[in-house]
DNA sequence: CGATCTCTGTGAAACCTTTCACAGAGTTTC
DNA sequence: GAAACTCTGTGAAAGGTTTCACAGAGATCG
């Protein structure tokens, strides 16, 4: 158990370190490896938990098995935090990489957030922040063109998870082909057409199994 | 001004009628005509919206004029709420009807959320809801085809405004297939071709200008 | 009431996506 | 290292959507 929680996450942002060790005492730690199921659509939404280490995916999957990637989780980000509106799950989560979370139960968040308001504050921040970049994805998935749509994708995720190098803006996840399909809501074919004439349009490349992404020239694209 | 906020609005569940005053002292409320706008993209994030009569439509306005119906608000429900994270309107507000809104300014809803505990927990569970909610949507529009998408859209809009009546679920909100299309992001022939479609079907009917929908054949529909 | 403006209905051509099928490259596992 | 599995690349046929153009129905405003 740590002995106080990391005040980089921004739940718990300007706590004095007194608070801190009192809100890491009333958490857990837990390990996935890749492609654990961290929870399911349909659980009791009993906790709260936050990515410590890896990537975490939220995925809704349909009724006839169809898979939306709603969110890529990295270090420092909270899921299952609609514990207090939902008293299911509405969503999966999955361990994208080996992961390792930190976990808060129900009854704990609901204490720290009557005790501690500056947590209450932070979450309501959190809350809407996360809200705000839901709906204006929303908005922009208006474009009908999976190019579009994948486009934007690309550009979110640089934002997200990108790191500079000489060559462009690698994305340090092992997506296929199918990934961003679920992503964008198309077929695994259709991407991978589409990633060939970005490609040769020089809008991306290869590294490793990385992607690289040449920014200016894909939102150059994007606005055309 | 209002000698007392109406506590049926979720936001103000739960406090007491002293607490309810005070509440109300520091709303203030404004008239919009049909049509109005209530705030712009890019304007500041100065205050909370409450909708006390009429109707109001959350628009994302993309460069190339392309629009998005985000969200048609009813009595009770809240917009302006990412006010706490974001500086600067990313949505449009307008009024879908002639509209009464209350008015809480940022400075006044800070104070209240850090005087009275109910209403920022009431904010977060708020806050969830939607959030849960958008993203559930978000979800289900992987479905590709424009009259999946519009049968969902439909069977929503009665969840959130259908008045159930002899000869099926009534929508009181006067959508012009314009409308539709932008709610569903496709083009309003799309959507004249498709509404036709349902209507040979039985899946919908008019009555006066409103849509009639028959939500279990549609919801049939939907699922083949 | 007539003119105007908005909304709905249609059709054809160009384009995009899905679906299905299969091949080969790349990885993983034993 | 060979077998098994996953992922990427391709192609053709079928079907859906956009775009453009135009007609007529329906509402609105003097």
């Amino acid at each position: 158990m740590p002995l106080s929680v990391n005040t980089a996450v921004e739940l718990f942002h300007g706590i004095s370190e007194t608070d801190a060790q009192r809100v890491a005492r009333l958490c857990a730690e837990r390990k996935y490896p890749k492609d654990a199921t961290i929870f399911s659509k349909g659980d009791p939404a009993n906790a709260l938990f936050i990515v410590k280490e890896g990537k975490v995916r939220i995925l809704s999957l349909s009724d006839k098995g169809a898979e939306t990637i709603v969110h890529i989780l990295k270090e420092g980000e909270i899921f299952g935090e609609l514990l207090l509106s939902e008293e299911q799950r509405a969503f999966t989560a999955v361990a994208g990489t080996d992961a390792l979370v930190t976990v808060l139960s129900k009854g704990n968040l609901v204490e720290l957030l009557a005790v501690l308001p500056a947590i209450a504050k932070n979450f309501i921040r959190l809350l809407s922040r996360r809200l705000a970049n839901v709906e204006r994805e929303f908005g922009e998935f208006g474009h009908t063109w999976s190019y579009n749509r994948l486009a934007k994708v690309l550009l979110r995720l640089c934002e997200e998870h990108g790191k500079e190098t000489p060559k462009g803006t690698l994305i340090p996840l092992r997506l296929t082909h199918e990934d961003l399909a679920n992503l964008i809501g198309t077929t695994r074919e259709t991407v991978t057409t589409q990633m060939i004439r970005f490609r040769r349009k020089g809008l991306v490349t290869r590294q490793d199994r990385f992607l690289v992404v040449n920014k200016p020239r894909l939102e150059e694209f994007d606005r055309t």
